[in-house]
DNA sequence: TCATTAAAGTTAT
DNA sequence: ATAACTTTAATGA
C-alpha cells in the first residue's frame, strides 16, 4: 500500500471503476491525478513501431500509477489500461502534493515505492542488452518472486502468461515458450498444465 | 540462435 | 461463439 486509503478519502478521494482493457490514461495526456490500485491489475505499455505490445510494468492492489510523472510537466510516455475488472483510487496532482507537504511519513512511503519501480525497470534495462533468452526469463521470474515469502524452488506460481513474459522481455511467444520447455527440462522450472513454477 | 509466419489446439469470456 | 492464449513446425536472417 502506497498511501493509506483512509487518507485518500479523508482528502475526497474518488473510486473509478474499469472494466477489463479500459484505458486509465494514454500516453501524451497530461498527468493531473495520481491513482492507487484497489483491486484488479493494471499495465503500463507501450507499442513499437511494428505495433507490437511493449509492457512496461505491471500494478496490483495497493500499488499507485504513475505518479512520478507528477513531480514535473511533461505529457505522459505510456499508456496505462486495466487487464482485469479493477476499482482505483484517484485524487488530483494539486491534493496529492498536499498529501506529501502534510505527511512526511508518507513521502518516505512513496520513495520506497518509487525505489522498487525504478529497481525494476534497471532490472530489466540490463537485459535488454546482450542477454539470452533463458537469462531474461530467469531475472523476471527472480524479480517476481523476490517478493515473496516462500523462497522454496518451484513454490512460485508465475502470474503472468507466456505473451505478457514476452511483451515484457521483448522475445516473440514462440521463443518464451521454447524456453521455458529447456529450462523445464534443466531443472530450472515446473510446467504443470500450463502453469509455471519457479 | 532467434524472429517470423502459419496453422491448429486450448482456455477464457 | 469469439477472442485470447498456447503450441508446433517450417523458413529465413
Amino acid at each position: 500500500m502506497v498511501i493509506d486509503e483512509d487518507i485518500l478519502y479523508s482528502m475526497g478521494a474518488i473510486i473509478k471503476a474499469y472494466r477489463p482493457s479500459e484505458s486509465i490514461f494514454n500516453e501524451g495526456d497530461l498527468p493531473n491525478y495520481y491513482y492507487q490500485v484497489i483491486n484488479g491489475d493494471v499495465k503500463l505499455n507501450n507499442y513499437n513501431e511494428e505495433g507490437k505490445e511493449i509492457i512496461q510494468g505491471l500494478m496490483g492492489k495497493g500499488q499507485s500509477i504513475g505518479e512520478s510523472l507528477l513531480f514535473m510537466d511533461k505529457p505522459y510516455p505510456i499508456n496505462a489500461v486495466a487487464i482485469t475488472s479493477c476499482n482505483i483510487l484517484r485524487i488530483s496532482k494539486c491534493t496529492f502534493l498536499n498529501i506529501l507537504k502534510q505527511y512526511p511519513e508518507i513521502c518516505l512511503g512513496l520513495f520506497e515505492y518509487i525505489s522498487q519501480r525504478l529497481y525494476f525497470k534497471l532490472i530489466m534495462a540490463q537485459n535488454l542488452c546482450t542477454q539470452n533468452p533463458t537469462h531474461k526469463l530467469i531475472s523476471l521470474m527472480d524479480y517476481l518472486k523476490s517478493s515473496e515469502e516462500e523462497q522454496s524452488p518451484y513454490s512460485f506460481q508465475v502470474p503472468l502468461t507466456r505473451q505478457q513474459m514476452a511483451s515484457i522481455t521483448g522475445l516473440c511467444v514462440e521463443t518464451v515458450i521454447r524456453s521455458l520447455k529447456k529450462m523445464e527440462k534443466d531443472n530450472m522450472v515446473q510446467i504443470e498444465n500450463r502453469k509455471i513454477l519457479y
